[in-house]
DNA sequence: CGTGCTTGCCTTACGGCGTAAGTCTTACGT
DNA sequence: ACGTAAGACTTACGCCGTAAGGCAAGCACG
């Protein structure tokens, strides 16, 4: 209701600015993506865009969660599907699990190319990026992967998937206090993966991602495949 | 002696302007490097440095090509070290060969942690670049590996190690014309694989790479990977 | 029925970016 | 000694993100 009553004297919107960034970046790219420019799109000038968003950033990190909506009905579409609430469905393995969400990911990106550029540039993730990778830690652990061993996957895929220019940071992160209690309202399987990773750390706190350790886990991962496609050229996807 | 010469009028040239560039945009990050920042660092004013390089793109171009020049210095530092031309030497596994190849590249991208992200943003790389890979290639030839492994081989650790933001192109790249030849002088595995990978293909000359292909190969290498360290813990690298 | 406040958009302006165009200075070859 | 050209400087343009404030329309309230 608000909304309409609103919508007789704002033509603007905070979901009417994301969506038109969007679209601007999808067809300009994201030099093309500038506030002049998407403000000559939704008929305005470029300022009174600053009354529904505090700045550029926030309409990156918000077009961001947008795009992770579109995966998440990508990756639900993409589904099986399951119809009724069953309890004990025939499972499948959680590596094709893992590799149907990263696919759908990926046929989302590829209509948002600039993405992995402004995942790269910029810190946390939003919500519904949170809920994509609690999504793909849930199929990890259903399949009785331990969560030492998921943490260092997602390394190694993310990169791959989202572009993460790599881990080259140093940081480590350190997230903040109760981070970690606000995370598990959306992301229960990220956020308990966190809790064990950090807490076996005996460094704790600080440094609790190690980008060497990382970096040859997934280096390693990728030698041994190509080893054993090298030895024997049968195996699945050498096409 | 014509540097000499010149050193006494112009305190600028090409080389130093490089070098000035890089150690700017270490200091500062890429946002730092800017042709103002850079003169000023040189002592100069922004303008002059266009007498040496015609726009900025080519510093980010000519630096990439410096930080290549330091990754084969790296590589050879950290080589075995084959004192004499040894005909057959013990021939290290050519995954352990190519493993120091790319950690000795990642150790100095540490120093540079900007390179990627002009990796990614620039287009076709100079002759420097090109040697790294075709030592790479070279050592998984030596291995033997098929060109067309390889290939597939490049792209998985591409964007891995160098931060490939993926392949989200789909252009495919339709090299032109006298460009093998050239790069035969310079990289001449490289442009063996390239050579036979383009014959290959039925399609021949455009769209050589199948992103989602490659995509696919890289995704079900760590996949494969990860179930088998998730099947036997005792793996080698899960640390 | 005013009247004043809030909301939403617009105008103007600032500092910084890459770089086009033109000017001055300097040191060399003759 | 002097013309000349290389190399540095000056100025200026059109972009960018955005700070500061103006102005009009609709609502709450006397």
């Amino acid at each position: 209701m608000a909304e309409t009553d609103r919508a007789t004297r704002s033509r603007l919107t905070r979901g009417g600015i994301l969506r038109a960034a969007i679209a601007l970046a999808d067809e300009r790219g994201l030099d093309g993506l500038t506030m002049r420019a998407l403000a000559d799109g939704l008929g305005v000038e470029a300022m009174s865009i600053y009354h529904h968003l505090p700045n550029k950033d926030a309409i990156l990190d918000g077009a961001i969660e947008e795009v992770f909506a579109e995966i998440a009905a990508e990756t639900l579409a993409s589904a099986p599907a399951v119809p009724n609430g069953a309890a004990v469905t025939p499972a499948p393995a959680w590596d094709a699990a893992v590799g149907a969400r990263i696919l759908a990911a990926r046929r989302v990106l590829l209509r948002h190319p600039w993405v992995p550029w402004v995942l790269n540039a910029r810190g946390a993730p939003g919500p519904n990026a949170a809920r994509h990778v609690d999504g793909i830690v849930a199929a990890m652990h259903d399949g009785g992967l331990a969560y030492d061993l998921i943490h260092h996957a997602l390394h190694a895929l993310g990169s791959r998937v989202y572009g993460y220019v790599q881990e080259l940071s140093d940081d480590g992160g350190e997230l903040p206090a109760g981070a970690l209690e606000q995370l598990a309202m959306v992301a229960p399987n990220l956020a308990a993966m966190l809790a064990e990773v950090v807490h076996d750390d005996p460094d704790s706190t600080l440094g609790w991602c190690d980008d060497q350790t990382e970096f040859e886990f997934g280096l390693d991962l990728l030698l041994d495949g190509l080893v054993r496609r090298a030895a024997d050229p049968s195996l699945p996807p050498v096409e």
